[in-house]
DNA sequence: CTGTATATGAGCGAGGTCAATCATAAATGG
DNA sequence: CCATTTATGATTGACCTCGCTCATATACAG
């Protein structure tokens, strides 16, 4: 009756996948399919379910939704309510009629989602973001186009010299431009292709603002960005005083942080 | 007990959007959602399911994944086994190295699906269809580019002026298009914008191959795509004599059918 | 205002699902 | 090669879900 580890182990990477690919299985199918009875299909699921690979149901299981962004939804939920402040106070940027860049990045999502819910008038959106394009996507009043390029399938994005190519057809009003890193000289992430896009992106751009949350103050990585001189705004939900502890210093016309308490006091 | 008909609509829109959110609730959770017995929830839930907006599940419900296109999966189902063999077909005509421009439609993305799990080492995929750009991406041996363009977000395809443009850079070794209809003239679709951006691809590309299922013979739908004799290749799952019964009469080097003993057949 | 249509919730039997237990045979480990 | 581990499938009883019918109260139409 007992079989090898690995058959046991290749069963259950091949239930995966078909959940994957299928979303949800009946228990009477999983059986079908791997040729095992119900009480092996259950431990199966049980054992994937305890991995959090898939969800069990009552007669069945879903293979979990992203699979290949297992961790975008988890992170898009952290900070949800100073992100939506943010996405709020980006959303004021928005004037009818303008052509808007948005970046790959969570905290730009979540602007985009804003944008969804409370649309602004005859906004032509253009994007590398997938997810983005599909959040954006179905309102009447937005256009949103993407930029060409190489797909990314792990961050279901578009890059490479077609992307950097297709950005240069471009004329925007405003980009939202997403770093890992921010530290006194400036702008850092950690793609160099996806670096040499944003540039392409921001020289194409009368207005860039940058929008990163809190995590991301003083962190530098791999690939510099753009330095601060080429930034006309940053979005960002840490405060005045941890940025200039940070050692950023901006004019305060330049911040625009989630607290709308701390929000632009020039000094005078 | 009775309630008016806007609540029970309102209702099982609510319902409709909730499982969206969530993805999965199971029958207890629908009924304390909408404060209802399970009676109700239940007839709820097989409304929305009659309308392909929710699969039912046992225990619960899903909220149909791409409920933008509810009809996709449902379609994709439909004649699998006839749409393998006609996916085979199609990879024997890929060779290593080539550029190939991918349509959008269910024949064209199971082709792309079977592309996926039997790689032909350095294919460039090119699509205007973020479906299959995402069933194509992950794999190493394959680069997946998309054209830029608007997005719609009914079918989750680019089309539009920047898509030709962008289709206009490329030059494919073979492009796979899809349409609604062929008649002894040739072969047709529905919306403009599309058939516009599928003969700029035509254009660009030394061979052009037409993926349609047998439904689609003796359909003529509102937009002209192209003639046959700029067809290089028919893949369908039509027989040859369905073919001529319809009174499409192609060389037979030129028809690739879904059944191995019908295939070509080129007359002596 | 009256009669009809219908949305609701309760009750029912039939059948499905689950977790637990157990015997067994095959794989593992020494 | 033997002792141990463990993956498997059968069984069982408890619980759940489903579709059905039915009584009822409310919305809707004339």
């Amino acid at each position: 009756m007992r079989v090898a580890f690995h058959v046991v182990e290749a069963r259950r990477n091949a239930l995966a996948r078909q959940l994957r690919r299928h979303g949800y299985l009946t228990l009477a199918r999983v059986c079908r399919r791997l040729g095992v009875s119900p009480a092996t299909a259950r431990r199966d699921l049980a054992a994937l379910a305890r991995e959090g690979i898939i969800t069990r149901t009552y007669g069945g299981a879903l293979g979990d939704y992203d699979r290949r962004f297992p961790s975008f939804r988890a992170r898009q939920r952290k900070a949800q309510a100073s992100k939506r402040r943010l996405a709020q106070a980006a959303l004021r940027m928005l004037r009818p009629g303008m052509t808007v860049f948005f970046d790959a990045g969570t905290t730009i999502y979540s602007i985009g989602e804003a944008l969804a819910s409370h649309p602004v008038s005859r906004i032509t959106a253009v994007t590398n973001a997938l997810h983005l394009a599909e959040a954006l996507g179905g309102s009447k009043v937005i256009t949103v186009q993407l930029v060409g390029g190489e797909f990314l399938a792990r961050q279901s994005i578009l890059v490479g010299p077609q992307a950097q190519r297709s950005a240069a057809l471009w004329r925007f009003d405003l980009a939202l431009l997403s770093a890992e890193g921010m530290t006194p000289a400036g702008l850092w992430n950690s793609q160099a292709d996806i670096v040499a896009f944003q540039r392409k992106v921001a020289t194409r751009s009368r207005r860039v603002v940058c929008c990163l949350d809190a995590t991301k103050l003083g962190r530098k990585t791999p690939a510099f960005l753009l330095p601060w001189s080429r930034v006309d705004g940053l979005l960002t939900e840490a405060t005045a005083r941890e940025l200039r502890e940070a050692g950023i210093i901006l004019p305060g016309s330049k911040i625009f942080t989630a607290n709308p308490l701390t929000r632009r006091k020039p000094s005078p």
